[in-house]
DNA sequence: TAGATTGTTAATCGATTAACAATC
DNA sequence: TAGATTGTTAATCGATTAACAATC
């Protein structure tokens, strides 16, 4: 139980800090090194594996590489994982040409948009028109999508999407989408996301520290 | 006390939320609505107005636009917020066009990247080299930059950034800034967000339901 | 061994939800 | 009035932190 939605986010990080930290050419780690390096306690790092079962050496530590295999099998990274990306304005053109996916084993396998006139327009991914949605996804059995359209249409293409079979949602749009429970959605509302910045700033300014 | 972190961040959301509903003629509006438009529930609503003393009318609601001041009044929105944008490569420039800031009164006054090739080569938005950092946040007296350079050069931007008198930094780079207290960061991981998503779905999909 | 670090339990902390009296 | 909704308190829930025995 206690999988908790904050937990999984933070094994995500950890496994990061790790291949960076591998990369650096350690090959162990304290749970005080991998929590300083993920900003956390060295009590939430070690409570976090305990939940997973994940063990280390009493005295010395973890193994690095024992331990992103371990949390490679959690987390699940065998294969790359296909997505979709549906809206390709502003954003949604900088995320198709966004690396970081790719260094996760993420895939943009296809992207959507209603303009005529941006698909085909294809770098090296393809852009199709927003009616094939429903086979694509059928046929290449997609199961998450990335959507990157204006707010007016996130709701329709969001039902478009399940419709088709898209079980899960990272989405752009400021709005809030009405969805089954079966579900998932991911909101990143980048203007709020600054918004809050400015906030937390502005209150420690008002109180003058 | 308790104006929690996540607490304000919903704050921000129904008041998102607020401008819609006006917008689609709406005058008043019940906490189980407004629950519902911004995917909480009507206690949470409650809850969160209570802390900042936001009251209604014990039978009929809230006025929308008498809670939108009062949204205004608590989070600040009355002049627009000039904020700088660091690293124009991908992301970045999507940022730069990025329309939903300027509907939320944010406006990136400036942007700044190392590529000689990409300054001058501005739309509205002047890019500068990045050594004219320092000068620019101390004359035009910013407080909140947005970050969106390689993960290599992310700290020592950030630190120019700090030693320049940015307070709050929204970070795109994959890696955990190390900054000093006073300094508040805000991460957003694109490969993350979308790993947690593909992670969940996947887990629903092997308890197959 | 002495010192250091894990793994886990218990304590704390905070946030969400439920419930309901107040009241329009 | 009867019904509905707020505002707030108390209960619940979950997540983080602290502490420490186990042990290498």
């Amino acid at each position: 139980m206690s999988e908790s939605k904050s937990c999984i986010f933070r094994l995500f990080r950890y496994r990061r800090c790790l291949r960076d930290l591998k990369e650096l050419g350690y090959v162990k780690v304290f749970s005080d090194n991998l929590g300083e390096a993920s900003g956390v306690t060295a009590a939430q790092v070690r409570k976090d594996f305990s939940l997973f079962g994940i063990t280390g050496n009493k005295k010395g530590g973890y193994i690095i590489d024992a331990l992103i295999d371990k949390l490679n099998y959690i987390l699940g990274k065998d294969e790359v994982q296909k997505v979709i990306l549906v809206g390709t304005g502003n954003l949604g053109s900088a995320l198709l040409r966004y690396k970081g996916f790719n260094k996760e084993d993420i895939q943009i396998s296809a992207a959507f948009d209603a303009d005529p006139a941006k698909q085909m327009k294809s770098g090296a991914i393809q852009i199709y028109p927003v009616k094939d949605i429903l086979d694509y996804v059928k046929i290449n059995r997609i199961r998450v999508a990335i959507l990157a359209v204006p707010s007016v249409v996130a709701q329709e293409s969001a039902e478009m999407l399940i419709a088709a079979g898209v079980r899960g949602i990272l989405n752009f749009a400021p709005v809030t989408l009405k969805v089954p429970e079966k579900v998932i959605v991911n909101n990143i509302n980048l203007a709020i996301e600054l918004e809050n910045v400015i906030y937390h700033v502005s209150v420690r300014e008002k109180n003058h520290r």
